[in-house]
DNA sequence: GTCTATAGAGGGATAGAC
DNA sequence: GTCTATCCCTCTATAGAC
C-alpha cells in the first residue's frame, strides 16, 4: 500500500461509465466483506467480483482503504438520517422518540450485522484517516439540540457530556448486540431494555 | 497458519526454564502490540522482542492466534475479579458499589487502552475460538446476583436481560471512550455520568 | 530444546500493452 | 480507459542442523 496517498476517491466520477464502474465495485466490496470476512478483502476480490480488472478499480480508489472508508462512510450517513428523522420530530414526546429510535437502530444493526463486524474489523485499514475524524459532528448536534429541549434546566456542559453518552451506549451497546445472531423477538426485548435506561437516564437529567 | 490447530498451549509448562519462555513471549507480545500495533504483530517480532527464535515460540504456542488469545484471557480474568471484589462488597449500597465499580473500570481501560485496541484490532485472529465462548458465564452470575439483590421484586427474565445490558453497556462504552485519549478529569466526568445512567436504571428496575 | 534458514502462499500496487 | 502480468514485499510455519 502507498504510504502517504490520502483516502479520497481519486476522481469525482460524473460520468455514467465511472459511476457505473464505482458503484460496481462498491457493491462488490460490500459482498465480499460479507461472504469472505475482512481477512480474506482484497483489491484482487474485490474487482473480480465487480468484473473489472484491478487496474481499473485502481483508477478510481487510490487504495484498499479508500474502498472500505466509503463503505464506512456511506454507512454512517444511513445513521446519520435515522437519527435525524427521530429525534427532531416534535410531535412526539421525547421518551417515545428515544424509544423508537432505539428501537429502529437495533433492528437496522441486527439486518446488517454480517457487513458491520466484517467493516468493524477492517477498521484498522481506514481508521487513522483525517477524513474520519469530522464525520459525527452533525449527529453530536442533532443528539445535543434534543437533549436540550427534554431537560432544559441542564447546564452546557452537562448536555454535552450527557449527549456524547448516549450517542456512545446507543452506538457501542448496538455493535456489541448484534455481534450475535438475534431473533426478533430478543431484539425488541433487548431494545425495550436499552431505552428503558436512556428514558430513566433521560428524567433524571431533566428532573435535576 | 495451520487450519485446524486448536488454540490451547502446546504444552503446560511446568518447568522453571519453560515458564520464563512463555513469560518472555507473552510480555513481548504486549510490547509488539504496543509498539507496533496489531498489522504488524507477527510471530517473528514477538520471538526478536522475547530474544527467543520463532522456532522456540512455536514449541509453545501453536500458532500466533493463541498467544493473543491468551493475552485476552489474561485481560477477562482480571477484569472478572475487578467487578467480583466491587459488587460482591455488601458494607456498601448498590448504587456506590456501581458507582465505584464504574469509576475503576474506566480508569483501568484508559490506562491499557493501546493494548487494548491492539488487541482488538487483533479479535478476528482468536475470536472464532471455541475457547472463547465460555469465557464470560462468570462475570454474567456475578452480576446477576448483584441484581438480585437491589432489585428484588424484579422477576428472572428481567434480571437476565438488565443483567445482559448492564454488563454490555459498562464493556462496549468502556471500550469505545478509551479509544481516544483521555485526561483524569474527562475521565472522572464521564464515568460520573456513566454511573448516573446505570444508577437511574437501577433505581428504575428497583421501583418496577 | 533451541537455533537458522527457508519453503510456500498471499496480497498491494504498478507498468506497459492495447 | 481498461486489461494482464508481475514486481516486491510480508508473513506463517516447519525442516533439519546443533
Amino acid at each position: 500500500m502507498l504510504r502517504n496517498a490520502g483516502i479520497s476517491s481519486r476522481k469525482a466520477p460524473q460520468q455514467a461509465r465511472s459511476n457505473e464502474l464505482v458503484a460496481a465495485v462498491l457493491d462488490a466490496a460490500v459482498q465480499v466483506l460479507e461472504t469472505e470476512g475482512a481477512q480474506r478483502f482484497t483489491t484482487a476480490r474485490v474487482a473480480e467480483r465487480a468484473g473489472v480488472s484491478v487496474g481499473s478499480l485502481y483508477q478510481y480508489f487510490p487504495n484498499k482503504a479508500a474502498i472500505l472508508f466509503r463503505l464506512q462512510s456511506d454507512e454512517w450517513r444511513r445513521t446519520a438520517a435515522l437519527l435525524h428523522a427521530i429525534l427532531e420530530d416534535r410531535t412526539t414526546p421525547p421518551g417515545a422518540r428515544v424509544r423508537a429510535l432505539v428501537h429502529a437502530f437495533l433492528l437496522s444493526e441486527c439486518e446488517e450485522a454480517t457487513i458491520r463486524i466484517a467493516l468493524n474489523d477492517a477498521a484498522p485499514f481506514y481508521r487513522d484517516a483525517p477524513e474520519a475524524a469530522d464525520a459525527h459532528a452533525e449527529s453530536a448536534q442533532v443528539v445535543r439540540a434534543f437533549l436540550q429541549e427534554s431537560a432544559p434546566r441542564a447546564t452546557g456542559a452537562q448536555l454535552t457530556l450527557a449527549g456524547d453518552l448516549i450517542k456512545t451506549t446507543l452506538s457501542s451497546v448496538g455493535s456489541s448486540f448484534s455481534a450475535t445472531p438475534r431473533t426478533p423477538d430478543e431484539i425488541h426485548a433487548y431494545a425495550d431494555a436499552l431505552a428503558d435506561m436512556l428514558c430513566a437516564y433521560l428524567d433524571r437529567l431533566a428532573a435535576a
